[in-house]
DNA sequence: AGAGTACCAGAAAGCGCTTACGAAAGCGCT
DNA sequence: AGCGCTTTCGTAAGCGCTTTCTGGTACTCT
């Protein structure tokens, strides 16, 4: 935006109202030392005459800004639009903006983006989405969120641990295991697990509470297919695919996300396979369209808006008690896409 | 973000530099007037010390801000998820940062959305979603946003028009036509609508467009059941309920978008009908999810991200001529969830 | 050789706001 | 009346950067 005359500054309705700028500027943002019969003539006028605060004045004075980050992998991911939705409400209550940010699933950009969130002094900064397990990176991503810290910023994170700040934390541990131990109460026995990167701590911590649930059944694990796609559709349609080309036999696919799980539903129905009868399918997460869906989908519930509200209400809170950490939980959500398997 | 002290300033970096404030300040914004040598050291220093500049202050001195802002009804909802990848998309290659705000599809929130972007003093400003169509809304908007323009600030909408501003607009009215044409062509001559509120100028479009297929086909469209509700999956789910009770002999439902079109599906599996063979359904946007669905969904593609990145892309380039605007396709796409009518 | 011409770098004036700090005024008390 | 206290408001000093303007070199041209 150019540079330009014709807006209002503080000062024109400072001399509007008859008072020093000084004044004008308690009036507005509510500070003490003006009395309040002065201070309502001011917003009064400042109201008439349209006048909006310059932010950047404002932060670079106060040191302090009324916006805040959010950084996500994909904001076209149902999981992460979801969380952008809970942390914009609490945004909106708290009359803060909020920058988005998109990894794309890099950690590079993964960091230069807290980098640049960083720089643009936001008051506070929510990541969310899985960590990466690479140590390097990590240790990089927490270095830089500790100097924020250090420097006054306030964070949380969404699903990630060992980085030192505010969480939370889905049980993804306890959900993986609680869908595991369905299917594996229906009777289950030849199955495939399809899944993200597992350089991501999400999927590393929900297929460890899959492992869980076969060690508590007193079942081997290791030999379970675990087949690595995009955590997306496509990746799930790729995993299906891979799965009925090398382990025909298998009686359920646990997709450790919903948006597989529907990749995975996909092709399956294009093959003439049937869902649950013949094959079992089952998400993590709950996505909203979950339910909707033919077959609806079994999945593990995860309360996204609420732990992108959580997250950026903890980040804002004194951070004076530190690191906290809230746990969401993980609760299994039969539907129809999970049954029996075949005689 | 509290004042800190040990945040590094220009002064610092030009000073380790062995040069000026001003040189230090040209080098790393790459204006013109310091030797590339000097320049290039500069920029060294700069980042050995790990420097990061506080875009407050860059924004005041400047007057301008490496910011845009995007205006969506909901980003929780797949159209505008979509939207939004697009659009940070371009922010992220034109390394701007964008702030995403919600207006819940409520009128007045969206006018005080735009009003905190301009005093945010964003670069640019994407409106996306349908316009109101109620013309003191439309006016307040109008004017808002003209006076932003005129404060130099850049501004494009997405699918809205009458604010006398550069525009991508999907071809709603065609879109609209189209489908209907489909539903009319397959022998349907018993059918519903299920849409938003009709205060908005997408759906208004929507409508005139399947106006016309009826009467391009010389058929009445004045008896045809319009069912109004939420423009979303639970909206969808209340229409087609509605419509089973009081229109249950319609062959087809036509929902003015996709994810009404999913609870229409939904509630007609939940009652046992058959889609397609007992009833048709056809949405409207192609969300990505609607292929993968079961039945997969009959549609009208419009080219989400492709609107997000022309939007911003519009908004960045020279006001000089303007209004432009870029119209973007909205064409069928026939899938498994419409058939010919029951004999 | 002297003057004109680039080119480069520094000093300093803001950008619009917040916030010490101090002055002025009103109050109750001795 | 005079003292100190509190309350209210104004003056002015920044916040960290950009950018104009000016001065100083190192050239080239006549």
């Amino acid at each position: 935006m150019e540079r330009n005359r014709t807006t209002l500054r503080l000062q024109d309705v400072a001399t509007e109202a008859g008072v020093s700028i000084a004044t004008a500027s308690r009036s507005l943002s509510g500070a003490p030392g003006v009395s309040e019969a002065v201070a309502e003539r001011v917003r009064e006028v400042a109201r008439q005459m349209g006048y909006v605060a310059n932010v950047h004045a404002r932060s670079l004075a106060a040191g302090t800004s009324r916006s805040v980050g959010l950084v996500v992998h994909e904001i076209g991911d149902p999981y992460f639009a979801e969380i952008a939705t809970g942390v914009l409400r609490v945004g909106a209550r708290e009359g803060l903006t909020v920058q988005i940010c998109h990894t794309g699933r890099d950690s590079e950009r993964e960091l230069d983006q807290i980098r640049m969130l960083v720089a643009n002094r936001v008051g506070a900064i929510v990541v969310a989405g899985s960590g990466f397990v690479d140590p390097a990176l990590q240790a990089a991503a927490k270095s830089d969120l500790q100097a924020y810290r250090a420097a006054g910023g306030r964070v949380a994170v969404i699903g990630r641990h060992h980085l030192g700040v505010d969480a939370v934390l889905p049980d993804n541990v306890g959900g993986g295991r609680a869908v595991a131990e369905h299917l594996l109460d229906l009777g289950h026995r030849r199955m495939a697990i399809a899944t993200g990167s597992r350089q991501l701590t999400t999927i590393v911590d929900r297929l460890a509470g899959v492992a869980e649930a076969f060690a508590g059944a007193g079942l081997d694990f290791s030999g379970v297919p675990v087949v690595e796609a995009e955590f997306t559709r496509a990746g799930g349609k790729l995993a299906a695919e891979r799965i009925l080309a090398d382990h025909p036999e298998v009686t359920a696919v646990l997709a450790l996300n919903d948006d597989m799980a529907i990749g995975i539903l996909s092709v399956l129905r294009a093959r003439g396979i049937r869902v649950p009868e013949q094959v079992s399918v089952a998400g993590f997460d709950d996505v909203t369209v979950a339910q909707d869906l033919a077959p609806s989908l079994t999945t593990v519930r995860l309360p996204m808006v609420d732990m992108g509200e959580q997250a950026l209400e903890l980040a804002l809170r004194d951070p004076a008690v530190r690191p906290r950490r809230r746990v969401a939980g993980a609760d299994l959500v039969v539907r129809d896409s999970t049954a029996p398997p075949p005689a």
